[in-house]
DNA sequence: TTGAAAGCGCTAACAT
DNA sequence: ATGTTAGCGCTTTCAA
């Protein structure tokens, strides 16, 4: 072995040279088996093959890019949750297409915080991978700036990056939330509460946008009471549809912001008498299911994911400037829930 | 730049040694000050700060990792479906402890397919990731002897590792079918059908194991015809669904093998007129919303992720010898579509 | 067909 | 406090 004492617990990886030396041939022989290149007499080809089986050897690719300077073959995928199944499949999707064009794949959850997040990132980065697909949280990214210049390819799924113009891939939020909306209005409600997410997430501010415009579209006017913004916590979705449902005037009918907050109010709502019309944003599982099928607007996960994956392999492959902005358009499934009138 | 002319679309990232000349100091100066380390005046320090601000560098971790030959601060993880929840949430819990331990993880999905599963694996090892989190296929995987000789650590999660003798977590499959499948005797059915997934896989054969068990226990003979072994396919279960329930013997409870087969059980049998009770074995979001609220037997998919990954560190810190094997207990969770009569 | 030497970006060991 | 040299495991270049 190359290393000298080999500790029993310390196991040590034979490299090129002790194949070389354990086959009496030159280091750049057992490269080229390793390698496939031709060159080699098929009598020494078999013979390097013999001992690397034996020793159990296996390329250093650390080792390899270093001196190929080439790229990595790895990407970075950079979302809130693994868990969440909006970006579960989404990162299926990626990982899908990362496959096809023999890349691995990094992924990491940054909880929505930024710091932890932008560790994550400079670990990916410093770790050489050719490119990220990132659902940024709010905060500002310039950091990513000399990655960028450095020839790290750059995508943004879900949410823009802030501070910096990179290719972006957004479902259609505003558009979607509005229509979920006027679709209420259409069954004949007025008051319409708004469950959103926290409201510095780019996502649920431009939800809440459409909202709002639907409702001014119909001329109809908001109460700034019937809107909720937070990380969908059970006990918060309790206060906030006690609020909503209860007192002299309560909202006939519900937008929820995400699927986790659909979720949470549909918990909430079985325990509760009321049965508020109701429309989610982000389709989910069982949803055509439940003892009232729920009315959602749907995004495409798995289409926003493939569309960002393919997007930064087409920048690896030397597509040129202009940052591109891609949105994926979203549409309403009317089952149920969204139907009940006021 | 250290390597002559600078392609405008073909960037090139500077090195410690662009820093160092940059800077007019020697190149472990700029080293010292990048890792923190001590024996640079301030006054140097602060200079050699401001080029590695203005030229963007970052530390090639790659070229430090070779140097040191230390760990590589990676974990691989692979499974058959990062989109399966069950998966997406035992994937959340290794991803937490990698990150607690300050290391990076890289996922890959196998769908099943043991050829895929191999090249990841290799690829994975090809990085030197310091350890394998795997959900083993059934395929031999003598392959990862080298690798685990070589010091990388092993862990399986959900299913062992067939041909190598690991660290182990798994589900307590045999038992929990077996409760669930007493449950559903205890309330007088005794033509129960079984939908499980391809008997080659670990965990669809041990549950499957645990039903015969209970049925045996009870007295009470098992109908061939009653047991229906595949991936879940929507359009499979249509057909057995169509037989175990349509005949003129037809089964009047169902236990289902994991948490696809039983969604695709329920979407079908939304569409049709019986109502056979239904166990299904790991739970699944909204199970206790449906019409018919279900009957599971829950798996803790966030705790095996975390014993795995926990053992894996555990492994990497020098934790001796034998492998060990640890069951991940199940329960019963009687929601009613358990509880129904024949 | 084969191999010796240089060097990728970095750090360890040893100067100064 | 700072710099020089060697070398991690591999590939590239070039010579035999």
């Amino acid at each position: 072995m190359s290393a000298g004492t080999d500790h029993p617990g310390v196991p040590i990886r034979p490299t090129m040279k002790d194949v070389a030396a354990a086959a009496g041939v030159g280091l750049k022989t057992v490269s080229r088996v390793v390698n496939g290149e031709a060159g080699v007499s098929e009598e020494t080809a078999r013979r390097v093959r013999a001992v690397i089986d034996q020793l159990g050897f296996r390329r250093n690719d650390g080792a390899r890019l270093l001196r190929q300077g080439a790229r990595t073959g790895s990407v970075g995928l950079l979302l809130e949750d693994v868990a969440d199944p909006f970006y579960s499949q989404l990162s299926r999707a990626v990982e899908e297409v990362v496959r096809a064009h023999g890349a691995l794949l990094l992924t990491g959850s940054s909880a929505e915080d930024s710091e932890r997040e932008r560790a994550l990132a400079l670990g990916f980065c410093a770790r050489r991978v050719d490119g990220l697909v990132v659902v940024p949280t709010s905060a500002d990214h310039g950091y990513l700036a000399p990655e960028a210049a450095a020839g790290t390819a750059l995508v943004c799924v879900d949410r823009p990056m802030p501070g910096l113009d990179v290719d972006t891939v957004l479902a259609d939020n505003r558009a979607g939330a509005a229509i979920g909306t006027a679709h209420l209005l259409r069954q004949g409600h007025r008051r319409i509460g708004y469950l959103g997410d926290a409201p510095d997430i780019f996502t649920a501010a431009e939800r809440l946008a459409g909202y709002r415009q639907a409702m001014a579209d119909a001329g109809h006017p908001v109460d700034e009471s019937w809107i909720a913004m937070g990380r969908p916590d059970p006990l918060e979705v309790r206060f906030v549809l006690a609020r909503l449902l209860g007192g002299p005037e309560p909202v006939t009918a519900l937008m929820c912001g995400n699927n986790r907050t659909t979720v949470a109010v549909l918990r909430e709502l079985a325990g509760r008498q009321e049965r508020p019309a109701l429309v989610g944003f982000d389709d989910f599982e069982l949803a055509d299911l439940l003892a009232v099928p729920v009315t959602v607007v749907a995004q495409d996960p798995a289409l926003m994911g493939r569309t960002a994956a393919e997007l930064l392999f087409r920048r690896l492959h030397g597509e040129p400037a202009p940052a591109q902005h891609i949105l994926v358009r979203t549409r309403l499934i009317p089952r149920g829930s969204g139907e009940i009138p006021p």
